[in-house]
DNA sequence: CACGGGTGCGCG
DNA sequence: AAAGCGCGCACCCGTG
């Protein structure tokens, strides 16, 4: 049964229920009621206490679930309709459905980053007042929940679009869940490694490492106003010294053979450190032991998250040693192994591919092939057919993986020649890619136009590469993207089943997403069961993907007392 | 002084 | 322009 919830007045909120007449594919809806504010949590409770299972439909899961779950309240299942319209507008799946072909909406304006503005909400059950970009649509909440379904319904792919809507759905609600119970974070941790690298928290200028290496560089370089934190400087003084770098860059300065560049390269990677992961970092982000970043489900054109502050995606692996469990619980640690080239073998059907990777380290298995001598060569091979190299090692390799899995190459292959042709490319479950803007149009026709130069083919030619690289990519990167949605929608639905009754906190619970990894902070008993339940989630969203194409999606679990302990 | 593009680097 | 995809963030520096 699906449940809409909508903001009726201030202080109101209209409930209508939904139940699907079986007969003819249309829904009824139960004379809608109000409810009061205050009493949301208690009526949605006993909701998800009966035995309809309701699913909630609601205009933005940042909105409606934090303030369930600040009183206590957790919801198994819903509709994001922010979220859902964003993917049926797009696909190529329901193009030509009332609602893709509709002229651009409220809905639309949801979606544009510069109006999502979350609305701030307490620890009571208390909106705010809609801001007036934010205010509550034209079109109703209802009648856009028919248009979603009506979508689906004349899509090419109404299963898959549904199961897409529904991992969309369920990461937009584990997304406030991950904010709500923050990774457990130890500042005094943070702040031991922090010390001990850069020396003691300063009241002010640099830390003293960092200053007694800038007095190194200075007087290496004979620059005594040397400041290394500026490129152009920094150039500059590497020039003067006799160090002919073309830019600053570590991996650039790597290669170079001087005794200032040993301590430049420690200096860069320090100072990353204090900028980016320092004290100032901690004193914003972390608080009563746990580090609670904004998480964007679907942040990314190809249904990655993205996070908004704090950097949660990019956690420097010099510092997961502070995130720790609490007492009497444990971190399980779970990776996908290869998980990209493991979709792409699902996505090609490819079975030489997949016998590949049956049972070991798919590079492995590419190298016992005989299509290249070493796991080196196998990754980047892979990368590279992905990514769209063209020279290089990777370029070279192309011939040999092509020979030895065709299938898996043509389809990354044809994905690129429908980007380079200004063609939207789609995901397994039916994410596409964004069309090209009008530049890029422009662009094109400027080169076959009756007066084209030559430095217009060449621009149109690369610009043409390029989206073909990208759209090469997405099919790869939004499929493991739903891989990745659906092995957590599962593993959250275990991770319930292991302790029903009890609040989200004090069970197993997941704490942390990273594309293809995540972690959940569990009671120590429970630790072998969360596990089971990571590799039993990653089998299942491999066949809710490829059904049962035979590719494996092997996890890594590892049971730790800290992130720094798991490779 | 604010803003925005460029640079550089962290993550997958 | 590292050999190729997707991000976020801090900082510098030129511009208004």
């Amino acid at each position: 049964m699906h449940i809409l919830l909508e903001r009726a007045a201030p202080g109101r909120v209209l409930v209508t229920r939904l139940t699907r007449a079986a007969a003819e594919e249309s829904v009824a809806g139960e004379q809608p009621e109000l409810v009061g504010d205050a009493a949301v949590p208690a009526f949605v409770a006993a909701e998800e206490r009966g035995a309809d299972r309701p699913r909630w439909v609601w205009d933005d899961t940042r909105a409606w679930y934090p303030p369930l779950l600040a009183a206590g309240v957790r919801v198994e299942r819903c509709v994001d309709l922010r979220l859902c319209h964003t993917i049926l507008r797009n696909s190529t799946l329901t193009a030509g459905t009332p609602l893709a072909t509709a002229d651009p909406g409220p809905w639309d304006a949801m979606a544009d980053p510069v109006e999502t503005t979350v609305p701030a909400h307490t620890a009571l059950f208390d909106f705010e007042e809609p801001e007036p970009s934010r205010a509550v649509p034209a079109r109703s909440v209802r009648a856009e929940f028919e248009a979603q379904e009506d979508a689906v319904a004349r899509s090419a792919d109404p299963r898959r679009l549904r199961l897409l809507l529904a991992a969309e759905s369920a990461g937009a609600l584990i997304g406030v869940e991950l904010q709500h119970a923050g990774l457990p974070y130890s500042a005094a941790r943070h702040d031991e490694l922090l010390s001990g690298l850069l020396g003691p928290r300063p009241s002010y200028g640099r830390p003293v490492v960092l200053e007694e290496l800038v007095r190194e560089l200075r007087a290496q370089l004979d620059a005594p106003d040397l400041n290394p934190d500026s490129p152009p400087d920094l150039l500059k003084a590497l020039h003067r010294a006799g160090i002919m770098a073309t830019s600053t860059r570590s991996w650039e300065l790597k290669r170079l053979e001087h005794p200032v560049i040993e301590p430049l390269l420690r200096y860069k990677k320090l100072s990353r450190l204090l900028t980016a992961n320092g004290w100032t970092w901690l004193d914003a982000w972390v608080r009563d032991g746990r580090f609670r970043p904004d998480y964007v489900p679907g942040g990314v054109v190809t249904g990655r998250w993205a996070t908004r502050g704090g950097g949660a995606l990019q956690l420097p692996k010099q510092v997961r040693a502070a995130v720790v469990a609490d007492p009497g619980w444990k971190l399980v640690v779970a990776d996908a192994a290869q998980l990209e080239p493991r979709v792409l073998t699902g996505l090609s059907a490819d079975q030489a591919m997949a016998a590949a990777g049956r049972g070991k380290d798919l590079y492995e298995g590419i190298v016992a092939s005989g299509a290249v001598e070493e796991r080196a060569h196998a990754k980047v091979a892979m990368l590279g057919a992905m990514y769209g190299a063209t020279s290089g090692e990777s370029g070279r390799l192309m011939p040999r993986l092509q020979r030895a899995f065709p299938r898996a190459v043509r389809l990354v292959e044809d994905a690129a020649r429908a980007g380079e042709r200004g063609e939207k490319v789609t995901s397994r479950l039916g994410r596409s890619s964004p069309l090209p803007g009008r530049q890029w149009a422009v662009a094109q026709s400027a080169a076959f136009g009756a007066e084209s130069t030559s430095a217009d083919e060449r621009r149109a030619r690369t610009l043409a590469r390029d989206w073909g690289r990208f759209t090469r990519n997405f099919v790869v990167q939004a499929s493991a993207a739903e891989w990745a949605l659906c092995w957590m929608a599962e593993l959250r639905n275990r991770l319930t089943a292991l302790a029903p009754e009890a609040p989200l906190t004090e069970s197993p619970h997941l704490v942390y997403f990273l594309h293809d990894e995540v972690i959940v902070h569990t009671p120590a008993e429970l630790a072998d069961d969360v596990a089971d339940a990571v590799r039993a989630s990653a089998a299942q969203a491999g066949r809710l993907l490829f059904g049962g194409f035979p590719v494996e999606f092997p996890v890594t679990a590892a049971i730790v007392d800290d992130y720094g302990q798991a490779k």
